[in-house]
DNA sequence: CTTGGGCATTAGAAAACCTAACTCTCAAAC
DNA sequence: GTTTGAGAGTTAGGTTTTCTAATGCCCAAG
């Protein structure tokens, strides 16, 4: 008696993909551009699905390839569906997936993200970035499905992260301060970071004098630098946008490695797909370029 | 500047089908069962789903699952999709691919195939079984894309094959005259085989008394045995199912085994697919049943 | 408070797939 | 009539994806 009817009237449905662009090129070496795959993926794959169905649907000559009649028949069918499939599917949930979503304070957004996101924009034209501030101390939340970039140490319970880079402070001035930054007042940062008597200690280099200066913002502190208002103990990570456009100067003088960091961290069970975790590395990739 | 813009607005479309089974059935197990499956797979296809979508698909519970609003609108559109896929691909190909033919002579069609058909019938319950008789001595054609049934040594070049079994030859009659077999006198077999005086040579038994009947096909040979006509040389192969049935009985008498055998063969390529190489793994095993 | 059905998760095995390297063929150019 | 080059086929082997088997969890029903 009949075991297991499984009516499975289909081919793996990935061959038809490969299929439906064959035949709309009339070559399978353009079809495999198109996937960004080699000629051979898809010969192969069109053999898998002829020797399914039983049938040729390519003539294969020296010169390329041409549909058979066989072949001429199904593409129309096989390239409706799988169009009402990509139709549909962006309708339901295209923004979703051609959109990726970046919490940050606004610091981090404004000098780590913006300046990096160019690069990573273009190797991924498609994608929108669609950036959420955060309050400073307002927490995120765990949940949150999208991408974070945290400071910290690290271990985000209930996400997945990667460390971008460690935080490392170094004194630094205006350039056109730098000559006599050992005469310019401190700016004082208040806050999670070591300051300046930690380095003094670290380094056992003399402080530079309190200057009037305090604010609980490293964008803040750098800004304060920029305006010639003194030294500042800068993070390199936020600075380095700063520094490679000339509108900052490290001096010459020793850095201060903190065990914090700038992560960038997501829910986890995103980056299990491939696609996703290509983003993911690019996008790492980008926010770590000129840090550290 | 953009590299290559590959417009993969799709999901891997196997992971659709998978969708669409368990939206079906509202549940993981059923889906499974349904391809064979095995319900990790299932939950882990989804889950695939959902990440490259962005959106929970299902919501579940300890009792089974059910549809969020998302996998609710998205359900019709990859079900009619599907649809209409399975249905113009079964209206375009479908005899090809339900249907398996079988070309051989016909005295083989009638011995060797038909008896064991059914054991594979059941097995295959939807695939429909066409035969092809092919006139004794015209040859196959090697590019026919049926299986064959073939007679021979192997090598059928330009074609794939199993040995299902090798030709055994042994004296058999009437399962009345068994007794008295020593006193029959031989059914001469013209043809490739090996006749009596070959099996008295290599048995050092004497052969029985030349008779008046002489055929050229296994399958007369073995009629007129069980007529009573006399002792046949008959092959147990395709004597195999009047033996069982006790139309004819093998006589305690030596055998007198052959290089030749009973192949199945195919055009290559086919067997390629899984689904192709477990249908013709069940059709070998129900063809070699009971030979030998 | 057990039981059992249904799903998630995991590591490891199995299958499918892809690529790289090569060949073959033919048409067009020389 | 050679040479060249584009395009497709083939193969072996490595890589990725997928599956399975085992296990744990949860909750409703008994």
């Amino acid at each position: 008696m009949p075991k297991k009817v499984t009516k499975q009237g289909l081919p793996p449905l990935d061959w038809l993909k490969v299929f439906e662009a064959a035949g709309r090129h009339g070559s399978f070496t353009a079809a495999a551009e198109e996937f960004g795959a080699t000629q051979a993926a898809v010969s192969q794959r069109i053999r898998n699905l002829e020797s399914w169905l039983g049938r040729q649907l390519f003539i294969r000559s020296a010169r390329g390839v041409s549909l058979t009649v066989d072949g001429e028949s199904y593409l129309p069918l096989v390239h409706d569906s799988l169009r009402a499939l990509e139709q549909g599917t962006e309708n339901l949930f295209g923004h979703s997936v051609r959109e990726i979503r970046i919490a940050a304070q606004p610091s981090h957004l404004e000098m780590l993200l913006l300046p990096r996101l160019m690069a990573f924009s273009e190797s991924h034209p498609e994608l929108r970035i669609v950036t959420e501030t955060v309050p400073k101390r307002l927490d995120f939340e765990a949940a949150d499905d999208a991408l974070h970039i945290r400071y910290g140490r690290g271990s985000w319970q209930g996400r997945d992260g990667v460390l971008l880079a460690n935080e490392v402070l170094q004194p630094m001035a205006a350039p056109g301060q730098a000559a006599v930054w050992r005469q310019l007042p401190a700016i004082e940062l208040r806050g999670e970071r070591p300051g300046w008597s930690e380095w003094a200690r670290v380094t056992g280099e003399p402080a530079p004098e309190a200057g009037p200066v305090s604010v609980d913002s490293m964008a803040h502190a750098l800004r304060a630098a920029r305006l010639g208002m003194g030294v500042v103990l800068g993070s390199r990570a936020l600075a380095a946008n700063l520094l490679l456009t000339g509108q900052l100067t490290c001096l010459p003088a020793a850095e201060l490695a903190t065990i914090d960091g700038y992560w960038l961290t997501w829910p986890p069970g995103l980056g299990k797909t491939k696609r996703q975790s290509e983003v993911l590395k690019a996008l790492t990739k980008a926010l770590s370029a000129d840090l550290g």
